[in-house]
DNA sequence: AATTGTTGCACC
DNA sequence: AAACGGTGCAACAATT
C-alpha cells in the first residue's frame, strides 16, 4: 500500500493506493466505515462510449482519507470497485452522471442500480449558487466550486499539478489522461483528492441549498431528471453516415469555391476579419458598426450591406466553413462502433436551470429553415422520428401567472395574441409578436429597432400599446424586479431562487419565466420517465422533445405522449403537439415545409 | 506550442 | 426613464 499526503487548509488528507491483492482487505474495512464517501474515477477520456475507453482507477474518499484503486490492472481491484460501489449506502460524485457512465460501460453495473444512492454535487452547487464564473458567480466545475468554496491554493495547486503532469509527459491537459503513468505520485494525489474534495463540497453545500428549495423538493428532483438524461445520453442517437458524408463532401466544395472567389482579391483566409477589415478598407468602404470591445464588426449584417463581390462570397465560404465542422464532421469524428452518436445532456446548467447539450451533437443550435442537418439523425429501424414541443410555453407562462385578464383571455379562448397586440398598436402581426416576445425577454423599443425592420416611432407605440393592453404583465414585472433589488434574488414557482445581476433588476421576468419554462419541460422528462417512454426519448430542446417511436404505434405512442406532457399552470394549460416524420429527424421539418 | 480571449453564428 | 433573456462551438488573435 502506497501512502501520500495532501494538506488542506492547514489539515491532513492521508491518501492509501491500493497496489497489491494483500492491500486491499483494508480498502474493505474502510468502505464498511462509512456510510458515506466521496466517489471518483479517473479513465482514458471523457468518450465513454469508445471501443478503447478504460477505467484508469477508481477512488473513494471521506473528509480526510481516501482510497485509489487501480482498476486498470484487473482483478481482483474490479471486483473490489464493484463491491464497494454496491455496498456503500451513499455515494458524493461531481457531475455523477459521468462516472455512472464509466462503471456502468467498465464494470457492467447498471446506471439505475446506483442512481438513487448518488448526491451529485454539481446539482446541490446549482441549488445554492447557479452562475457562471464568467458571470462573478463560484461556476459550478469542481475546481471552480474548490476555489470559491473551499480552499483556492488547493484549487490552483490542482490546476497546477495537471499542467505539470501534461508538461512532463510532452503532451496537452486534454490527452494526458491514457498515457500517465498509472502510479506516477502526482496524478494519484490528484485523484485522491477528488473524492475528498466533493465530498468535503457536499457537507459544506447542502445546508446552504435553500429551505425552500429543499421544503418543495427539488433536490431529488434534479437527481430524478439527470438520471432520465443520463439514459438519453447512454441511448444516443443513430447517425446516417452516408447522408453526413455527403453532405460534408458538398460543403467542402462549396466552401473551396467560394474560398477561390476571396483569393482572387487577394486575401487568404475569409475567416480571418483582420485580414478582411484591411482589404476593404482598402478599397474605400467604410466600416462603422462595432463590436461589444469596440473594434470593427465584419459579420453577416455588414458584408450584406457591402456591394461587392468579395462580400458575398465571404458570407458563402464561411457558412459553408462552419455548417460542415460544427455539425456535420463534429457527428462523424464522435460516433462509434454502431454509429451512435452521444450527447453531452447538463440537465441544470444556465443561470435559469436550462439545460444545455454540447459535445458531439449540439443539437440546441441545430438549423432549422429545413432538415438539411437534422436528417443525418435517424431513428431506430422501423421507427419513426417524432418531435413533440410545448406552444407558446413562455408567454403562456407569463399570462398565468401574472393574471392580465386580456393576455389569460386569449389564451383561454384561442385568440391570436400576436395580432391583438398589433392591432392595439395599429401595426402588423409581425411586429406585435416581436413585442410580445421581447417583453419575455425585457426588452425596450431600442431592442425593437436594433432587431431592423422598424423605425423609433413605431417601435415606440408598438410597445406602448403592448403596456395598455396588457396592464398585468408590467405590475408582475415590476413586483419581481422590486424583489429582485431587495433581496436579489427571484424565486421560481418550483422553490428554485435564481440570482439577479445588481442594476439589471429587470430581468428578473426573463428568469422567472424562462426557468419556470424549463421547469415544466423538466417535469414533463420525468412523467414520460415513470410511463415507460425513456427508451423512446433522444434530445430536450427547451419546449420541444424529440422521440424515436415504433412505426406501427406512433400515432398513438406520440398522442399519449403528448398528453403526458401537457401541463397546466396556475390553471392555464400548455399544450403539447405532436409531429411525426418519417425516419430522419430531418424529415419533420421537411415535412412541416412542404405542408404549407 | 498551448492556453485564453474575442468574434460570429447556430438556436429557444 | 431605460434594459434584449439564456446557451455552445469554430476559428482567429493575443498571450504565456
Amino acid at each position: 500500500m502506497k501512502q501520500l499526503t495532501y494538506r488542506i487548509k492547514g489539515q491532513s488528507v492521508r491518501i492509501r493506493v491500493v497496489e497489491t491483492e494483500r492491500d486491499l482487505p483494508e480498502f474493505e474495512e474502510f468502505i464498511w466505515r462509512h456510510e458515506i464517501l466521496g466517489f471518483d474515477t479517473e479513465t482514458t477520456g471523457l468518450d465513454w462510449w469508445s471501443e478503447d475507453f478504460r477505467l484508469r482507477l477508481a477512488q473513494f474518499g471521506s473528509e480526510s482519507e481516501a482510497y485509489v484503486v487501480p482498476a486498470d490492472l484487473g482483478q481482483p481491484f474490479r471486483g473490489a470497485v464493484r463491491n464497494a460501489l454496491e455496498r456503500v449506502p451513499w455515494l458524493v460524485a461531481h457531475n455523477g452522471g459521468f462516472d455512472l457512465h464509466v462503471v456502468e460501460t467498465c464494470l457492467g453495473i447498471p446506471m439505475e442500480d446506483l442512481a438513487s444512492k448518488v448526491w451529485d454535487t454539481k446539482l446541490i452547487a446549482h441549488l445554492v449558487d447557479p452562475r457562471a464564473v464568467k458571470e462573478r458567480g463560484p461556476g459550478l466545475k469542481l475546481e471552480e466550486l474548490v476555489k470559491f468554496y473551499l480552499d483556492p491554493v488547493t484549487a490552483e495547486e490542482v490546476k497546477g499539478s495537471m499542467t505539470a503532469l501534461a508538461q512532463k509527459y510532452k503532451t496537452t491537459k486534454e490527452k494526458i489522461w491514457p498515457l500517465v503513468e498509472l502510479f506516477d505520485e502526482s496524478y494519484l494525489r490528484y485523484a485522491g483528492m477528488d473524492p475528498v474534495l466533493a465530498i468535503r463540497l457536499f457537507k459544506l453545500l447542502y445546508p446552504l441549498v435553500p429551505i425552500r428549495s429543499k421544503a418543495q423538493g427539488l433536490i431529488g428532483w434534479e437527481h430524478r431528471l439527470a438520471h432520465v438524461t443520463a439514459i438519453m445520453e447512454r441511448t444516443g442517437y443513430l447517425l446516417d453516415v452516408g447522408y453526413a458524408e455527403k453532405r460534408a463532401s458538398e460543403l467542402l466544395l462549396e466552401q473551396t469555391k467560394w474560398e477561390e472567389v476571396v483569393k482572387s482579391y487577394g486575401i487568404e483566409n475569409p475567416n480571418s476579419n483582420a485580414q478582411l477589415i484591411t482589404a476593404f478598407t482598402d478599397l474605400g468602404i467604410v466600416l462603422t458598426k462595432k463590436t461589444k470591445k469596440g473594434n470593427l464588426a465584419l459579420d453577416d449584417d455588414v458584408l450584406q450591406s457591402i456591394s461587392h463581390p468579395m462580400a458575398e462570397a465571404v458570407v458563402r465560404a464561411r457558412k459553408a466553413s462552419k455548417w460542415r465542422a460544427t455539425w456535420f464532421l463534429k457527428a462523424l469524428e464522435g460516433r462509434d462502433a454502431e454509429n451512435r452518436v452521444r450527447a453531452s445532456i447538463n440537465s441544470l446548467q444556465a443561470r435559469t436551470g436550462r439545460m444545455t447539450i454540447s459535445g458531439t451533437i449540439a443539437a440546441q443550435t441545430f438549423p432549422k429553415g429545413s432538415g438539411y442537418v437534422r436528417n443525418m439523425f435517424l431513428a431506430e429501424e422501423d421507427h419513426v422520428s417524432v418531435s413533440i414541443d410545448f406552444g407558446n410555453m413562455e408567454l403562456r407562462f407569463l399570462a398565468a401567472y401574472c393574471r392580465d385578464p386580456t393576455m389569460l383571455d386569449a389564451f383561454l379562448n384561442g385568440k391570436d395574441l400576436h395580432q391583438i397586440t398589433a392591432d392595439a398598436a395599429g401595426a402588423a402581426r409581425n411586429d406585435g409578436k416581436r413585442a410580445n416576445f421581447l417583453t419575455v425577454f425585457g426588452g425596450g423599443w431600442q431592442a425593437l429597432v436594433a432587431g431592423g425592420g422598424i423605425d423609433e416611432p413605431i417601435a415606440k407605440r408598438v410597445l406602448e400599446a403592448f403596456a395598455r393592453t396588457y396592464p398585468g404583465v408590467g405590475v408582475f414585472a415590476k413586483k419581481l424586479s422590486a424583489e429582485a433589488r431587495r433581496t436579489g434574488y427571484v424565486w421560481t414557482v418550483t422553490g428554485r431562487r435564481v440570482p439577479v445581476d445588481p442594476g439589471k433588476w429587470f430581468r428578473a421576468l426573463n428568469y422567472f419565466i424562462q426557468s419556470g419554462s424549463r421547469d415544466v419541460t423538466a417535469r414533463a422528462i420525468l412523467e414520460l420517465h415513470k410511463a415507460g417512454y425513456s427508451e423512446f426519448m433522444r434530445l430536450p430542446i427547451h419546449d420541444e422533445l424529440i422521440f424515436s417511436f415504433p412505426k406501427k404505434h406512433a400515432v398513438e405512442m406520440a398522442r399519449e405522449a403528448a398528453r403526458i406532457m401537457e401541463f397546466r399552470v396556475n390553471g392555464l394549460l400548455i399544450p403539447a403537439e405532436a409531429e411525426i416524420g418519417h425516419r430522419s429527424w430531418g424529415s419533420i421539418l421537411d415535412m412541416e415545409a412542404s405542408k404549407h
